[in-house]
RNA sequence: GCCCCCGUAGCUCAGCGGAUAGAGCACCGCCCUCCGGAGGCGGUGGCGCAGGUUCGAGUCCUGCCGGGGGCACCA
């Protein structure tokens, strides 16, 4: 890559100049060289570096820079055309057009695969989430966790790292007998208990069931939950997410691996017994209090289970564990990754806390929850808007950020979803290979296709922008972050609307019509690598609206 | 009381310690002899408050004020 070349004679020039090399591991960081942040700056690239030197070197940061120059100077590495000082002390490089015509073969010999890189090449993350329990349909909000650890999967993915998308099925444990009674009294026609489930889902099981049969026992009315978890998968597949492992809580405690982590623990001196509970030492490793593991009517409890299940997940080979939560369990964390330190396994799981999310509708807040019965589902949502859209709305905004889902606005202004603004971009690209398949223009090989015709500035925007795409999905990989990669590609459709509109692709100048042809099929790339990550579709025409819509 | 997240334009949100803080929606103007107007161009309008660190703070630190979520022998 250009930039990687730039930095390679960034390095050499600061070597000639006598300079030192920015610690990267210092507090201020090593040597940068990125895109201006300011978009009303032209410089192709720009760096900081002269103005982190001035305090090691003693002199003002305008002077370091125009060393710096003058070694670049000398040095000319390729595409340089010149180099600025500006401001402070940022030195701005300025690059001969050449380069971007460079990024815009690299896009078509990567194809949809732009983008991607190896950051993150022999990991092995499992990543959990969603884990929803099996005792009610997914809710709307569990939404986010769906299209954000999927996109998160794909993000990582597309760094190298083997990702494991996996299910955590709470299919033991009090919730489950709660579940059990729930269904049992609706079976029999009578009410939920009053810390019951009280969904009307329930009412339709238990018509089912009797259907068939004339009673239901206790254990059955418990394996019922089993019709949840085909449900919660039929949601899953309606938004198009698959998981790699479905890992059930009741095989831990059945082939005793959750007793086997209480003796570990024991070994390991980390737990004390207290009035008929056995306890974690969590203390120890920075937990506000100590965790009970055995209840004292000798039953574990989800933590201890817990334990055992990211042993598991390590013992099966992944070399590190990221498990999407809610806010609302924040509270686990500390203790989760207490246990795990106790047992020789610091720092996993890594745990992402993911804010909550507030649904509204008709300007009130809907209040969720499962046990009064007043739930809205994921499928309420997906009986209205397609996946595309529910997946883009949860990938929006930054998880550290409470969610504001308007079930009015997503589903009666669907249209104004910035989903169709990005897809409608990738369907305009592929239109323009339609007509110009029906004018018989063919797209020649690019090596034979001069880009230099490419000058306006929208098409210097669209090459800039896809030069800085794969750095987007690294950070998004790094930090986190996949609604960077949905704010890179909003930006993207933007700039391509405006080059559509401002740049004919298919002229009477031949030349021209290739090298447009070449820009906008490296767009589409771009675009369709991006939704992909996204898990979102990049259609190659959009439905017609309405005219009197 | 303690812990976590947030406070940026009228609204919903971007913004890896860098230069004159950006989008979408809403509102006000423009633009279809031309590849799909689900579009484009322009305008109005903003970092909760107070200190601190730094050459430089929306970004880091402290305090305060708001909003959300947690502080179980529940999961």
């Amino acid at each position: 890559m250009i930039r990687d070349q730039l930095l390679a004679a960034l390095h050499a020039a600061l070597d000639a100049a006598g300079l030192p090399v920015p610690d990267a591991a210092a507090e201020n960081g090593g040597v940068e060289l990125a895109p201006p942040t300011d978009p009303k700056q032209t410089a192709d690239f720009t760096t900081n570096v002269a103005m982190k030197l001035a305090k090691v070197v003693g002199t003002p940061p305008r002077d370091v820079a125009a060393r710096i120059v003058e070694q670049l100077d000398a040095l000319r590495p390729a595409h340089l055309d010149h180099v600025e000082i500006a401001g402070p002390g940022f030195l701005n490089i300025n690059l001969a057009p050449t380069w971007l015509a460079e990024v815009v073969r690299g896009v078509v010999a990567q194809g949809e695969q732009y983008g991607h890189g190896t950051e993150l090449a022999g990991q092995r993350i499992n990543l959990e989430f969603v884990s929803a329990n099996p005792t009610g349909p997914i809710h709307a909000g569990a939404g986010r966790w769906i299209a954000v650890g999927d996109a998160l999967a794909n993000v990582l993915a597309a760094q190298g790292a083997e990702v494991h998308r996996e299910y955590y099925l709470n299919d033991a444990g009090v919730q489950l007998d709660t579940f059990a009674t729930s269904l049992l009294a609706r079976f029999n026609g009578e009410e939920p208990p009053e810390n019951g489930y009280h969904g009307a889902y329930l009412v339709e099981m238990a018509e089912h069931l009797r259907a068939t049969r004339d009673e239901l026992s206790f254990d059955d009315a418990r394996e019922s939950y089993r019709t949840v978890v085909a449900s919660i998968r039929e949601d899953l597949q309606r938004i198009g997410v698959e998981f790699d492992t479905w890992f059930s809580e009741r095989d831990l405690h059945d082939t005793g691996a959750v007793a086997a982590i209480l003796e570990q623990l024991r070994d390991r001196g980390v737990v004390f017994d207290d009035d008929g509970a056995v306890w974690l030492r969590s203390t120890d490793f920075g937990d506000p209090r100590d965790r009970v593991l055995v209840k004292s009517d000798g039953s574990p409890t989800y933590l201890l289970a817990d334990l055992a299940y990211h042993c598991n997940k390590l013992e099966r080979g992944w070399t590190h564990l990221i498990d999407i939560w809610g806010a609302d369990h924040h509270g686990q964390v500390k203790s989760l990754q207490s246990g795990m330190e106790a047992l020789g396994h610091p720092n996993e799981p890594e745990v992402l806390l993911g804010q909550l999310v507030k649904l509204m509708r008709g300007g009130e807040l809907v209040k969720l929850s499962k046990r009064a019965g007043n739930i809205i589902t994921l499928a309420d949502i997906l009986d209205e808007v397609d996946a595309d859209v529910a997946r883009l709305t949860f990938l929006l905004q930054s998880i550290d950020t409470t969610q504001t889902f308007d079930l009015d606005v997503v589903t009666q202004q669907s249209m104004d979803n910035p989903v169709y603004y990005v897809q409608y971009a990738h369907a305009r690209i592929a239109s323009i290979g339609r007509r110009a398949a029906e004018q018989g223009i063919t797209r020649l090989p690019i090596v034979d296709t001069d880009l230099a015709p490419l000058v306006n500035e929208r098409e210097i925007e669209l090459m800039r922008a896809l030069a800085q795409y794969p750095d987007v999905v690294a950070e998004a990989a790094l930090m986190r972050a996949p609604h960077r990669v949905t704010a890179w590609v909003r930006d993207f459709a933007k700039s391509f609307h405006g080059f559509y509109r401002e740049c004919r692709v298919l002229t009477d100048d031949v030349a021209l019509t290739q090298a447009r042809l070449w820009l906008a099929e490296a767009c589409r790339l771009a675009l369709a690598s991006a939704l992909a990550l996204l898990g979102v579709h990049a259609p190659d025409e959009m439905t017609r609206l309405d005219e009197d819509d």
